[in-house]
DNA sequence: TATTGGCACTCAGGCGCAATGAGTGCCAGT
DNA sequence: ACTGGCACTCATTGCGCCTGAGTGCCAATA
C-alpha cells in the first residue's frame, strides 16, 4: 500500500526527527528535500504511513514522528549504512592496541563505544566456554584456604578461593596441582568437570581437598557461562533524558543490574559479526520500552560474544550500527588472533 | 557571635532543606519543633546565620536554604551520629560474605553502599604496595608471548602478557619462573623491582626474555599504583537531578573518568577508618562544584585504601557517614584478615 | 488516477496580568 | 532579650488571548 515515495517520505521523516527532535511536517520535508512534488501530495502519503501505523502524532495537527514500527521499517530496509571517518578508524586501531590485558582491553573498548556513538555501552565479557585451561594454579594463601587460579589460552584469568578442611603442605599442593594439570590442560572449559572426574585419584588424605578444589573450579566455569559485562557512557544516557516520557532512573538502574542487558543481548543471537537491532516496544522489558539497543557479535576462541549500545528509540540507528560493527571486528581481531 | 541556639536552628534548617528541598522559613521551623520562642525570635538567629554566610536565600523573601559553609559547620559540628538499621546492618554482611574473588566483593560492595545511601558509590581497589608477592606464574601463549601473572598475598591476582624475541621452551620458561619467585616470594611489591636487580644471572640466551618479564611486573606493579576504582549507583544521581543547576552529565562522565575522584580521595586522605566529608565549593573540579564526597578508608595488608559515596550538597551526611563507615569497617575485617 | 492549491480548523506554546501566600525586615512594646 | 504587628517582596499559579505551524478535506487540474 505504501509507495516507493512513501518510503522516502518515511525515511526522511526518521531522519529529521532524529537530528531535529521535532515533529516534521509535510511543508518541511516539501522544503528540505527536493521530492519534485508539494506538500500537499507528501500529505497524502503521511496520511498513508500513518494508516501503516509507521508514524503519529504527538497531538492533532502537529507533526509526526515515527512510531516504533516505523524505525523498523527503517532499520531493515531503509537505512543506508554509514561508513566511519578515518579519524574514527584510527580511534578505534590505538585504543585498541595499547590494552595488554583483557581487562583493560574491554573497560578502553566499551568506553570508546561509548564515545562515538554518545550512548551508553555495553561489552560482554568473552565466553570462557570455547577457551581451552592452559595452566592451573594453587598457591596456599594461609588459614586453610587455597586459592586456584585459572589461566586460559585465551588470556583470562580468573581466581577463586577455596576453603580446605585443613592447612595442606606444599608437597601436598604440588601433588594436587600436577593432577590437576596432567587432567584438564589443554582441555575445553566445558570438558573439565568429567576430565576431573575421569582423572585418578590422589592419596586419601588428599581426597577432600581435591574434591573442594575440583568443585571451586566447576563453579569458576558454570559462574562464567552467566556472563558479566562492563558499561559505560551513563551521562550519554542522562543527556537524551527528555527523549524519555518517565524517568531514565530505572532504565539506568536496570542497566547496571546487567541481568535485562545480558538477556536481551543473548536473545538476539546473531551470527558471528551481523549487528542486530532491537527497538522500543518489541522489548519486553519494561524499563527498555523506550529504549533501543544496538548489538554485534565478536569472536573469542571460537566463541561469539556481544557488545553493543543503548539508547533512545530516537538514535542515529545507521551511525550507531557502522560504530558496534567496527568495534566489533576489531575486537575478534584481536581477540581471536 | 552565633548563640547555641542559632547552631541549633542552623541544625534544623539543614535537616528540615535535605529532606523537604523546600526553603525553610522562620515559621516552620518555630512550629514543627518546639524551640520555645516565636518566630520572630527565629528571624533574628536567621538573620546572623546569613550574615556569617552559613545560609543564604535563593530570593529575596523566600525560606532559607543552607550555604556549602553551613553544611560544613554541620557535618563538623551539629549532626548527631546515625547509626544502621538492624536490617542494614545484615545486609553488609550477607552481601559481603558471600563473595569469593576480589572482584566480586568489590563489585558487590559498591552496589551495596549504593543502595545503603542512594547515592553513586565509588570503592578504590585496594592498594598493592603493601601486598607481598605469593606466587609469580608464567605462561607461554604461543606467538612469542608469555604471560606473567603475579599473585599477592592479599588475594589479588593480576595478569600482563609480554612478547618475547623468540618463543622460548617449556624449560626455559620453568627456569625463568624459578630464578623469579626465588627472588621475589614474600617482598612486598614495592620491593620487587630491586630484588630482582639483584638476583643472580640467568643463562644468557634468556636475558633478554628474562629482562622482558622483569620490566613487565615492574609496570605491573606501577600500574597499579594509580589506582583503578568501580562505581554503581548512577541512576541515584539522575534521581537527584534536580539538586544541580546545570546537568549532571559532566559530573556523572568525570566520576566514570575515575581521575579526578581518584585525587579527591587521596587528598583527603585520611586515618585508617576516620570519615571524611568534602562539600560542594570546596572542590577544586568545576564539575564538582555542586556536589558532595563522604569518603572512609578501609585497610588490606595493612595499606589503606577508600569508599564513598557522591551526591549533591543537598544529601543526608549524617545517614551516608554512617553507612560509609560500617561498609569500609566490614570491609577491613574481611580483606585485612 | 495522481497531484495540486486553497481553505477552514486545531491546538501547543508563549505572553501578559492579576491573585495568592509564604516569608521577610523592621519597629515599637513588653 | 523576646514578641506581635505590619508593610513589603516576589515566586508561583491560574486564566485568557493570540499566534503559527500543521493538518484534513475538497474541488480543480493534468
Amino acid at each position: 500500500m505504501v509507495s516507493p515515495r512513501g518510503l522516502d517520505v518515511l525515511r526522511v521523516i526518521v531522519q529529521d526527527y532524529v537530528s531535529s527532535r521535532e515533529p516534521v511536517g509535510s511543508k518541511s520535508i516539501a522544503d528540505r528535500h527536493s521530492f519534485g512534488v508539494s506538500a500537499a501530495t507528501i500529505r497524502n502519503d503521511m496520511s498513508l504511513l500513518e494508516d501503516e501505523l509507521l508514524i503519529t502524532a504527538p497531538h492533532t495537527s502537529s507533526g509526526r514522528i515515527p512510531t516504533d514500527r516505523g524505525y523498523r521499517v527503517f532499520v531493515d530496509n531503509l537505512s543506508d549504512v554509514k561508513t566511519l571517518s578515518g579519524a574514527q578508524r584510527l580511534a578505534i586501531e590505538r585504543v585498541l592496541n595499547e590494552s595488554d590485558d583483557i581487562d583493560a582491553l574491554l573497560a578502553h573498548t566499551v568506553r570508546l563505544l561509548a564515545q562515538l556513538t554518545n550512548q551508553v555501552a555495553v561489552v560482554e565479557y568473552p565466553s570462557l566456554s570455547g577457551a581451552r585451561v592452559k595452566h592451573v594454579e594453587l598457591v596456599a594463601m594461609g588459614n586453610s584456604r587455597l586459592m586456584s587460579v585459572l589461566i586460559t589460552d585465551s588470556g583470562r584469568v580468573e581466581q577463586r578461593t577455596v576453603e580446605t578442611e585443613r592447612d595442606l603442605s606444599e608437597e601436598e599442593i604440588t601433588q594436587l596441582r600436577s593432577r590437576i594439570n596432567t587432567a584438564v590442560a589443554g582441555r575445553q572449559l566445558s570438558e573439565i568437570a568429567d576430565a576431573l572426574a575421569a582423572a585418578p585419584q590422589v592419596a586419601p588424605d588428599l581426597s577432600e581437598a581435591s574434591a573442594r578444589v575440583v568443585t571451586a573450579l566447576a563453579e569458576q566455569v558454570a559462574a562464567n557461562r552467566q556472563q558479566r559485562l562492563v558499561m559505560a557512557g551513563a551521562g550519554n544516557l542522562v543527556r537524551t533524558e527528555n527523549d524519555f516520557h518517565g524517568s531514565i532512573y530505572p532504565l539506568l538502574d536496570a542497566i547496571e543490574e546487567q541481568v535485562t542487558v545480558l538477556k536481551l543481548l543473548t536473545e538476539m543471537g546473531h551470527e558471528a559479526s551481523e549487528v542486530a537491532v532491537s527497538i522500543g516496544a518489541e522489548h519486553e522489558s519494561q524499563d527498555f520500552r523506550e529504549a533501543s539497543l544496538v548489538a554485534g557479535g565478536y569472536t573469542s576462541s571460537g566463541e561469539v560474544s556481544r557488545v553493543g549500545v543503548i539508547g533512545p528509540t530516537r538514535m542515529d540507528y545507521s551511525g550507531n550500527m557502522a560504530a558496534v560493527r567496527a568495534v566489533a571486528s576489531y575486537l575478534s581481531r584481536i581477540l581471536d588472533a
